[in-house]
Order: C-alpha cells, then sequence, then structure tokens
RNA sequence: GGGCGGUUAGCUCAGCGGUAGAGCGUCUCGUUUACACCGAGAGGGUCGGCGGUUCGAAACCGUCACCGCCCA
C-alpha cells in the first residue's frame, strides 16, 4: 500500500543507485540503435550545483532520458573541467590559511598538492549530479587533465603550430596583475567607473609658453609617453603636428603627431600616446612607429628601467628626485603622487569628473593592465572561417535561431586567441627553448630534445616553457577528446559528432565557438548538429543571482524539501525557448504538489486493485469512456513528442500535466469510480485501461520526474524492478470509435459544468441535492445522461436525471446545452430575481458577441475576401449563439410568467 | 554608438493573421471514503503608445517609450 503522501528523501538515492549499478545509463557502443550523444558542459572541478547547473543538467537529462526510452543508444560523457585559474585560487587560499605561499612550495609540490585536493574535494559536483537524477555514463566520466585528455591537447597544440595556426607573438595583452597572468579577451569584463579626466598641459619644445593640453584618465602611464595625438582635421592643432612636446615629469621630448584615433570632441581633442598600455595607443604607436616602453610591470607597480635613457632632468616641469620616488609604486599610488606632483609643477590645468568603461579581470576583479608581453596566440580568424561556413549551411543549427547572429557577429571579427596563461596548474605548453632561445614543439620532451639535436648538430640543453593552456584550450577538444581522439576508437567513429550541445549564451564564444574551429579542423565535421542555448536562471524577481545580493538559492536545498522531481519538473514547466528562468521556492512547492496529486491518484488505483495487464492494447476498448481516455492519451503523446522535439520543454511539461491532472484525475476516475465500485465486464475494462493510462503517464513524464515515476513503476510492477528508465517511449495508438467516445464524454463534462455552475452561483449547498431536468432535449442526449447518470449524480450533486416535457416547474434554475435546456427545481431555494439576473447576464455575454458576429458577416468585403471556410465557421457560430439565445430568452419568460 | 530580446489577468508566462488563454495567487463554497500538497465555482485584461498593411491585427510592417542583455 502507497504511503499517503510521496517522500522523496526515503527513495531517491535508492533508485539512483539501483539504476547505476545495473548499468542503465550505460550508452551501447555495440548496439545498432541509432546513437544520440550529449557531451556535458563539464562543470569546473572546484564547482558545486548551483541552479544554473539544475537548470542545464535537468534539460540534458531529460532530452536524455526521453531518446533512450525512444531507442536511441544514447550517450551523456560526463566529466569535469581542470578549471585552471578557480582551481589555483581554491588550492592557494588553502594554501595561505596554512601560512604558506605556491611559490614557497615550488611548482612540483603545489601540482602534487592541486591533483591531492582534487582526489579529496573533486567529487562534489559529480555527487550533485547523481542526486539531482542525472543519467551520465559515469563509467565514461573523464577530467580535462586525465593522461588521455592532455594527449590530445599536447597533439593539437604541436599540430596546429607546425601548421603556423599557433604561433608566439609580442603584443598588448590584457594583462591581470592579481593573477600575473595573460588573459584572453573574453575574460575581460568591462565596468562602469566614476573616475576623472585629468587636463596635463605639455609644453611645446621651443616655443616658449606655448602648450598643449592633453586630457587623459590614466595619468600614471604619462610616464610611457612617446607622443600626443591629434586628429589631422583638427584647426586648432593643425601648426602643431610635427612639433615636439616636452613630457612633464620624465623630460623625454615626444612628437605631436597627427592620427584620426584622436577624438576632437573627447576632452581637448589632444591624446597622450602610451602604446604599452592602452590597446588604441598602441595601434597609434605602431602607425607612427613610435618607442613603446613600458613603465608598469607585472604586478602593476612603476618601472623606470624601459625609460631610463628618455629621464632628463628639467627643473620646475621634470625634476629627476621626484621621479626616482615612482619606482616600484603601485599604480593606484603613482596615480595620486604624478597628480600631485603636476599639481605643484602648474601643469594640471583642470580635473573633470568622468565615467568611464576600465576592463576588469573577470575572476580577479581588478582593473586589467594592457602590457607588452610575449605570449602563445592561436590564429583564431583562420580556424573560424569553417566554422562560420558550418553555421551558414546549417551543418549546425542554432535553437532558438536567432543566437547565430550572436554567433556570427563574434567569429567573423575574431582577433588572436591568446592562450598562454603564467600559471602552474593546467596543461603546461609543450614548447622547449635552446640556449639561443630557439623554440621547439614536440608533444615529448624526448622529442624534443632530438629536434634539439638534429638543430644544433650536438645534443643541446633546452628548457620548457613555463606557460600553461588557457582552461579553453582543453576545453575546446571535448567532443572528441572525451571519446578517445586521437586515437581513432570505437566510441569516436561512433559518438561524434554529437546530436545537441546544450548550454547557456554567455558560454557561446568561450566554448562553443572554439569546439566548433578545434572540431572542425581535427575531426573534419562539426562537432554536434544542433546547440540548444537556453535561458539563465533568475530569482523570483527576476534579478541575477548572485551572492553580493544574498539571492542565491541551492539546488541541493530545494532538492531536499521538495524532491529532485519536484525541482526537474519546475524547471521543465518554466523553460521555454530561449526565455530565463525566474525561480523561486514557492514555484518548486507549487510543481511538488503535482508529484504528490501523481502519487494520490496510482494510490487510488492501487486501492482499486488498478493492475498492469501485459495484454491490454487500446484496440479493445470498448467502453466510451475508455475509448475517450485512451484518445485524449494520444493526444497528449503527441503533444509531447514535438514538444520535446523542439526543446519546448514547457509544453512538454504542461500537456503531461494538463492530461495527468485536469483529464485523468479531474474527469476520467471520477467518471471511473462507480465502474471500479461495480465488478464485471466493465469494470474490467475500465481498470485495464487505468492501468494503462497509468503507465503510459509514468513513461511520459520520466525523463522529466524519475524518481516517482519509477518509484510508481516498481510498486505497480510495471515491469522487473528499475526499468522504466528503460522502457519505450509511449506511440499513440488507435482507438475504435474515438470521436464517438468523444462525443459523449465531452457532452457529459459539459452537463455537469454547467450544473455546478448554476448551483455555485445560486449558492445551493453540495449536500442538497436536487433533479437535472432537461427540456427539448434529443432522444440521444436523454440517453447520455441515463447512461451516465450515476457519475453526474455525484459529480453535480443530482439524486434524478429525465426529461422534462410539462411546464418548467415553480423556482427552477436554467442553464443551456446545446439543443436543450436544462431545469434545475430549486423549489424555495431558488432566488427568482438572482436568476433573472443571473440568466440576463449570460443571454448578454452572448447576444455581445453575437453581435459582433453579425456585423462582421454583414461585411461585404468579409464575405468577399475572407476564406471560404472562416466565413462558414462564423455563419455556423451565430447561428449557434442565436438559438442560445432563443433558449435563453425562453428561460426568461418561463420566470417572467411563473 | 551598434545589435539582440522583452512589454498580454495581481504574479509568471503561452498564444504570433480569424471566438484573448494557462499556472500560481485572490474571492466564495465545500472535509462527497485517492489527494486540503484537495475538490467545485467566480472575479480579473481597451494584449506598452501612436501610425500603417489587411475584409479582419495581441500577432505583420513602421515609429516612439520603457526594461533587460551583448558588443564597442
Amino acid at each position: 500500500m502507497l504511503n499517503k503522501t510521496y517522500t522523496p528523501g526515503e527513495i531517491e538515492t535508492a533508485l539512483y543507485e539501483g539504476w547505476e549499478s545495473a548499468g542503465a545509463f550505460a550508452a551501447k557502443p555495440d548496439s545498432n540503435a541509432a546513437p544520440y550523444t550529449i557531451m556535458i558542459p563539464p562543470p569546473n572541478v572546484t564547482g558545486s550545483l548551483h541552479m544554473g547547473h539544475a537548470l542545464t543538467f535537468t534539460i540534458q537529462d531529460t532530452l536524455i532520458r526521453w531518446r533512450r526510452m525512444s531507442g536511441r543508444d544514447a550517450l551523456w560523457q560526463p566529466g569535469t573541467d581542470h578549471a585552471g585559474i578557480a582551481t589555483q585560487m581554491v588550492v592557494e587560499r588553502l594554501l595561505a590559511e596554512e601560512g604558506t605561499t605556491r611559490q614557497a612550495l615550488g611548482r612540483e609540490k603545489f601540482l602534487e598538492r592541486v591533483w591531492q585536493w582534487k582526489g579529496e574535494s573533486g567529487g562534489t559536483i559529480t555527487r550533485q549530479l547523481r542526486r539531482l537524477g542525472a543519467s551520465l555514463d559515469w563509467p565514461r566520466e573523464r577530467f580535462t587533465m586525465d593522461d588521455g585528455l592532455s594527449a590530445a591537447v599536447r597533439e593539437v597544440f604541436v599540430t596546429l603550430y607546425k601548421q603556423g595556426l599557433i604561433y608566439r607573438d609580442r603584443r598588448l595583452v590584457n594583462w591581470d596583475p592579481k593573477f600575473q597572468s595573460a588573459i584572453s579577451d573574453l575574460e575581460v569584463e568591462n565596468q562602469e567607473v566614476r573616475g576623472n579626466l585629468w587636463h596635463i598641459t605639455y609644453p611645446i619644445d621651443g616655443e616658449e609658453g606655448r602648450f598643449i593640453t592633453v586630457a587623459t584618465t590614466r595619468p600614471e602611464t604619462m610616464l610611457g609617453d612617446t607622443a600626443v595625438a591629434v586628429h589631422p582635421e583638427d584647426e586648432r592643432y593643425k601648426d602643431l603636428v610635427g612639433k615636439f612636446a616636452i613630457l612633464p615629469i620624465v623630460g623625454r621630448r615626444i612628437p605631436i603627431v597627427a592620427d584620426e584615433y584622436s577624438d576632437p570632441e573627447k576632452g581637448t581633442g589632444a591624446v597622450k600616446i602610451t602604446p604599452a598600455h592602452d590597446f588604441n595607443d598602441f595601434a597609434v604607436g605602431k602607425r607612427h612607429t613610435l618607442p613603446m616602453p613600458s613603465v608598469l610591470d607585472r604586478e602593476a607597480k612603476v618601472t623606470l628601467a624601459e625609460i631610463e635613457d628618455a629621464i632628463t632632468d628639467i627643473p620646475g616641469l621634470a625634476e629627476t628626485t621626484f621621479l626616482r620616488t615612482l619606482e616600484g609604486l603601485d599604480r593606484g599610488m603613482a596615480r595620486k603622487a604624478i597628480v600631485a606632483e603636476l599639481e605643484r609643477l602648474g601643469r594640471l590645468d583642470k580635473i573633470e569628473p568622468h565615467i568611464h568603461q576600465v576592463p576588469h579581470g573577470d575572476r580577479s576583479g581588478v582593473p586589467i593592465e594592457p602590457l607588452l608581453t610575449v605570449q602563445w596566440y592561436a590564429n583564431a580568424h583562420e580556424l573560424a572561417q569553417p566554422a562560420i561556413k558550418a553555421v551558414e549551411e546549417g551543418r549546425t543549427k542554432f535553437v532558438p535561431q536567432q543566437w547565430e547572429n550572436t554567433f556570427f557577429a563574434w567569429m567573423r571579427d575574431i582577433q588572436p586567441w591568446c592562450i598562454s596563461r603564467q600559471l602552474w596548474w593546467g596543461h603546461r605548453i609543450p614548447a622547449w627553448y635552446g640556449p639561443d632561445g630557439h623554440v621547439f614543439v614536440e608533444k615529448t620532451e624526448e622529442e624534443a630534445q632530438a629536434a634539439a639535436t638534429a638543430h644544433y648538430g650536438t645534443e643541446t640543453a633546452i628548457i620548457r616553457d613555463d606557460d600553461v593552456l588557457d582552461t579553453w584550450f582543453s576545453s575546446a577538444l571535448w567532443p572528441f577528446s572525451t571519446l578517445g581522439w586521437p586515437e581513432q576508437t570505437k566510441e569516436l567513429a561512433r559518438y561524434y559528432p554529437g546530436d545537441v550541445l546544450v548550454t547557456g549564451f554567455d558560454i557561446i564564444f568561450f566554448w562553443v565557438a572554439r569546439m566548433m574551429m578545434m572540431g572542425i579542423h581535427f575531426m573534419g565535421d562539426v562537432p554536434f548538429k544542433e546547440v540548444h542555448i537556453h535561458g539563465l536562471v533568475r530569482d523570483e524577481k527576476g534579478q541575477k543571482m548572485s551572492k553580493s545580493k544574498g539571492n542565491v538559492i541551492d539546488p541541493l536545498d530545494l532538492i531536499d524539501r521538495y524532491g529532485a522531481d519536484a525541482l526537474r519538473f519546475t524547471i521543465c514547466a518554466l523553460t521555454g525557448p530561449g526565455r530565463d528562468v525566474k525561480l523561486g521556492a514557492a514555484r518548486v512547492e507549487s510543481y511538488r504538489s503535482f508529484v504528490t496529486k501523481l502519487w494520490n491518484a496510482s494510490r487510488f488505483c492501487e486501492m482499486n486493485a488498478i493492475a498492469p495487464d501485459p495484454d491490454f492494447t487500446p484496440d479493445q476498448a470498448t467502453l466510451p469512456l475508455t475509448r475517450w481516455i485512451l484518445a485524449a492519451l494520444n493526444d497528449t503523446i503527441v503533444e509531447a513528442g514535438v514538444a520535446l522535439e523542439a526543446y519546448r520543454f514547457n509544453d512538454y511539461a504542461g500537456a503531461c500535466y494538463r492530461f495527468t491532472w485536469n483529464l485523468f484525475c479531474d474527469w476520467f476516475l471520477e467518471f471511473a469510480k462507480p465502474a471500479l465500485a461495480s465488478a464485471g465486464p466493465e469494470a474490467t475494462e475500465v481498470k485495464r485501461t487505468a492501468a494503462f493510462v497509468l503507465g503510459r503517464i509514468l513513461r511520459l513524464l520520466h525523463p522529466a520526474m524519475p524518481y516517482v515515476t519509477e518509484e510508481l513503476w516498481n510498486r505497480f510492477g510495471y515491469g522487473a524492478p528499475n526499468t522504466l528508465i528503460a522502457t519505450a517511449w509511449p506511440q499513440a495508438e488507435p482507438v475504435p470509435g474515438a470521436e464517438a467516445a468523444r462525443a459523449e464524454l465531452d457532452w457529459v463534462v459539459r452537463l455537469i459544468s454547467e450544473v455546478r455552475t448554476v448551483r455555485a452561483e445560486m449558492n445551493v449547498a453540495p449536500s442538497q441535492l436536487g433533479a437535472i431536468l432537461l427540456k427539448d432535449a434529443s432522444p440521444e442526449s436523454l440517453a447520455r445522461g441515463e447512461r451516465w447518470f450515476e457519475a453526474i449524480g455525484r459529480m453535480a450533486r443530482a439524486s434524478s436525471f429525465g426529461p422534462l416535457d410539462s411546464d418548467v416547474p415553480q423556482g427552477s434554475a436554467q442553464a443551456v446545452i446545446g439543443e436543450a435546456t436544462i431545469v434545475l427545481p430549486l423549489g424555495g431555494l431558488i432566488d427568482l430575481g438572482a436568476e433573472r439576473v443571473r440568466l440576463q447576464k449570460e443571454r448578454g455575454k452572448i447576444a455581445g458577441e453575437a453581435e459582433k458576429m453579425a456585423k462582421k458577416l454583414g461585411n461585404a468585403d468579409f464575405i468577399a475576401r475572407a476564406p471560404e471556410d472562416i466565413v462558414e465557421e462564423n455563419r455556423e457560430r451565430l447561428a449557434t449563439m442565436q438559438a442560445e439565445i432563443a433558449r435563453l430568452d425562453a428561460a426568461l419568460s418561463r420566470i417572467a410568467t411563473a
């Protein structure tokens, strides 16, 4: 006997272990079934499950379970990402607590420590995925730093290097002073900062008393100025172009150049050019072949080393004693000191408050310092071309399609991808240097050594590059590296390309684009046929969840409180294509009711000895009731399948919800009660049908609510224990006489609803039973009413049912159903005035609509131009409404004369 | 500045040329032996504004406003 309420906490773990130990999640590379592959976006190994994960993994699990049930050989590839910076930060924080640092430990010991940490704590996220019910093929779990995946990384790096698609270059990079590493453009976030625009006067060389005023947001970088730029068309400065200014504080003589970069509308129209610390200035510097001295080091502290030769002591303008005090000063301190000095020297024209965008490291949160360094780059532009083409040709489709625009916009203007990071945790770049700096890129040290020996003609010591690769470099290989590449495995041949990649839009550039590039380059085919981009999870108010706002909801907490099924179903129900999901505990709580409803309906079935009968098929149904519910089930099966095909999880959830609750529970089980209480062939058919339909409901809901459905599957013995997961997805099956059954049951539903409405509006207590009389009813209607009297009696609180041939009794309420008028003799219970008002209101509503309709049909243009069937439909509707009005008028006149 | 998305019932959203809908919430009634995590019923919207196309517009086009996001 099922308990009165469902308690997910008690059964979820056991069910999951049951599936996992039975290998229910396993792909079957040897089967004949068509494969269906989803590669998990590998969560950071440092991570724990947040709502964003819950959303994306619920969607993926729903898809994978559905396809698995549909007969596909489903592979959902699990794994985690080594997450270079994030993981290094976590372990460095631990070291800090122990009062040490990674530098003190040394690279080797530090890496050992990270691996140790990974061994102890890296399994959190995968345990949490299990709680969510994610049916990942765990024995295939991969980690981006596994031996196999590392081999793939080296293979790709070496190949691209030898193809000239990876190269070293000295250029300006986004430097994160906190991590002291380069980061890619994508890891930079612009933040609005309230700052100042400092107007500084630079004297013109050789023209006593003349100066040019530059406006800058970063006075501290002026030490590295090598020019002042003005717009070539700017009349104010035309005569100064070609002359020189003296850089205050430093004393360097710098040219005034004409360059279109300088905007006459902004500031003073003259800008200082610091090529080594600003991307725009770098471009100007290149155009005018300016020197590019760095004046900030890797910690963003002032360094004078590269401007030593330019330092000139000019009393009152550039005093070396002051300049020397800047050495080693943090950039913020240096700004203050320089501004104060300019003030003292009388070179500060004005200070304007100014709001501007400042690039920040997305993980460190500190302002980025553009820095001239040598880094490794991938030629993203060239790799992007085939990826663009693949999307243009529809070999990979985005759903919703609008995201293709985002993808194209970025890919068509893609910049070189800086792939080296000055970190320790990650894939160390397979590059070695000889004593003269000659680089040898090979997969192993032995090969590099051999190459060096060949190159120098004698065995020569080489040292390995210290840098590691951007974490996204290995992620980019995920769709094939996880399947064993560069080995040509059976899995690789079978599961590549994947069917769909499911992810959020925030990761299109970081990951999707790069998988497309690498997949096409190395596999010769796209990594996935579709990319499903879903929305973001937000809180109930639509705010982004963040720790600082304190509005973060923990999915594990929701699972504890309401069960994984409730959370999963809520996510499905709220996930429309491309829409953000606003989610709060209240939402999950209300969908938990649905889980309970299903449980209780099952409990009712159990109480009535409803048990699965494997020999039952829908074509055996003979009764209107069973045919009706089976036909409706067919509609639902079709609806659910169409919705899932289109990634419309809300429609899928909605279709199942409505069928289960509003049809199966609210009507079918209620109608079935009389039959269930009896014995005989009718009772048997109703029970067999109920069991059949319940079984189909469990199958339909399983992808979204795996636990409760599997539990019920087991309790009812629909199949061997824990096999719902592997049971066939339902197909619509022919139901004989479905149309007639539908007409009959729809009529009964309408009759009951009408009677209920009238009684409720007339305030008739449910305990007060009454007769239902039909006036002007066809024999068919009367027969239906009699056939269903038992159910009608219970559901509409009726004591009798029959035709009314005589006059309407005094004190009757009336309502219209088709050709007939329902008469409820309520005697003294009824307020005639209220009944009149009610009928008039009803009449008014219909008359209003009829009037609109008549007007429409009176429009010659409408008759002439609208399609035939629309006109016909409108005519019929008008006729129906007019008949109804006539019946309501009759009902009203009866009251008037009564 | 460029681009994308949104604006429909109190809330969350569906509908995307032919009768304005759902869930939740609200109100009223009700413990009728599956379920109060329940049942029955009701109220509630000039579909952001303005133009246009059309026999017909919530839907299509234009424009404006506001909100959100991405890129510079």
